[in-house]
DNA sequence: GCAAATTTGTTCGTATGTATT
DNA sequence: CAATACATACGAACAAATTTG
């Protein structure tokens, strides 16, 4: 019982690929050859061009030909949070710190400042009326000239009126917002919440990180809102990573340091 | 400069669905119907279905029709783990236990035991030569009936040689393994690392959690690594998660409780 | 710099097969 | 069994992007 030929030529072709026969960055043969090699008509070797695709496995360029994706070296991020200071995961300079650790290059952008009205899910993170003006601080990171993450801060407005001048600054805070917020208004962060989802990328994500345009590769969301001491949210902070070049780390009570190595 | 008529009609018809125009779960016009509608060749506006489907927007299902995809509501997981107790993080009894807590039905597999060789990434989590022995206890986790998550456990024989029986028998440990290690062996779970990473899912994968055969759906995979008090990790498990279905929440310090909302 | 050759992208027409109602 | 709807396959022509001579 013959499977439809476009996917038993589909399936050759990734055996190829999976096997290594085809490495990484190859050029596939051409649509004609294939053709001829599979004795179908090129619309259906088109097809199976297609599934692979679909799939990610090849991406074609027209013009030039069809290749065998390059496989992206992992990067990873340890969110494990240090309640007091502020954060660890994937947050200002804490993250270009772990970047250069791992002999890697770290650049950011130059903070974006906007003032904005929360929206449905803001203003339920943290805990305020929706269309409360808030502060939102954004940036953009990069590993190796690569892009790399997305990330948006969003503080309520009261915070500046009562002081925190810097927060509608368009400059790093180099002590971190937390700190920063802690010295001068004396709200201490006791604890975070962080809420991980996966989603597709939206048509600003797959620009900035070039991702391929048929939105295969998701998106990690990490929000995380930060805790005062009296309960009530002070801040929280969106984080989006491409899921094909990252993976996370979160270390919880007595563990061993080790390189972070990716599987 | 008009853009491939294809095209134009998928973003007719994603419009159409974004705005609720078309609701979740109705029926799109037949592809004939397309036909007339846009005044295209039958193949033309298959094409632009196909785009739909590749994004996840649509399904096709020979001989009834397309159909606007049903979005589904996430479950939310706490992976914040107490280091000494074992975990709460979709693990163990631990795992079923926050799910009735949400209204929600859990049900497991029993367990599934085999003995085998340690393959390389699992010596590296372990620390353990590659081809040792090692014990694998898998179990499938149901949701409301829906395939939810599924997770296999690595310890290294050794323990069960020193005593720890119960690792190898095909039954629920309903304290936990890492109760039962601690009681049994005296090993103590003093930290635990976890790794979390996206990847598509493989064909086992796409079965049980009857995921779309495209591979567009991912899956989270979350692996534990507890560690005993001299620093040597003497467990791992592997929690794999479909990412259309859930998301999952971390705290640390001092949080308020709050029904965990999805976005 | 330009023209030709190469390679993928789009569109149409047509025929036949398979699954469901 | 018949009607309906999607799936597969072939052939053909032209367009657009890229490389090559």
């Amino acid at each position: 019982m013959p499977e439809a030929m476009y996917w038993r030529i589909a399936q050759d072709l990734r055996k190829e690929i999976e096997s290594g026969k085809l490495a990484p960055g190859a050029q596939l043969a051409t649509e004609l050859e294939l053709r001829e090699r599979y004795r179908a008509s090129r619309n259906t070797v088109r097809d199976a061009v297609k599934w692979l695709v679909n799939r990610g496995l090849v991406e074609t360029r027209p013009g030039q030909g069809t290749f065998v994706v390059e496989k992206i070296e992992p990067f990873v991020t340890t969110l494990s949070a240090d309640p007091e200071t502020g954060l660890g995961g994937g947050e200002g300079m804490a993250a270009l710190a772990e970047v250069t650790a791992q002999g890697r290059k770290a650049e950011a952008s130059t903070p974006l400042v906007e003032i904005q009205k929360a929206g449905t899910p803001l203003a339920e993170l943290l805990q305020i009326q929706e269309g409360t003006q808030v502060v939102s601080r954004h940036q953009k990171r990069y590993i190796d000239g690569t892009p790399w993450s997305m990330q948006t801060s969003y503080y309520p407005m009261e915070l500046v009126l009562r002081g925190a001048q810097k927060l509608i600054e368009a400059t790093d805070i180099p002590e971190g917002t937390v700190r920063y917020l802690a010295d001068t208004l004396g709200i201490r962060q006791v604890g975070c919440r962080d809420r991980i989802m996966v989603r597709p990328p939206n048509e600003g994500e797959v620009t900035f990180f070039r991702l391929p345009d048929n939105g295969r590769v998701a998106v990690v969301v990490i929000s995380r809102t930060g805790y005062a001491a009296d309960g009530t949210p002070f801040r929280t902070t969106f984080s989006v990573f491409p899921v094909d070049r990252n993976q996370f780390v979160i270390n919880v009570g007595e563990v061993p340091d080790r390189p972070a190595v990716p599987t």
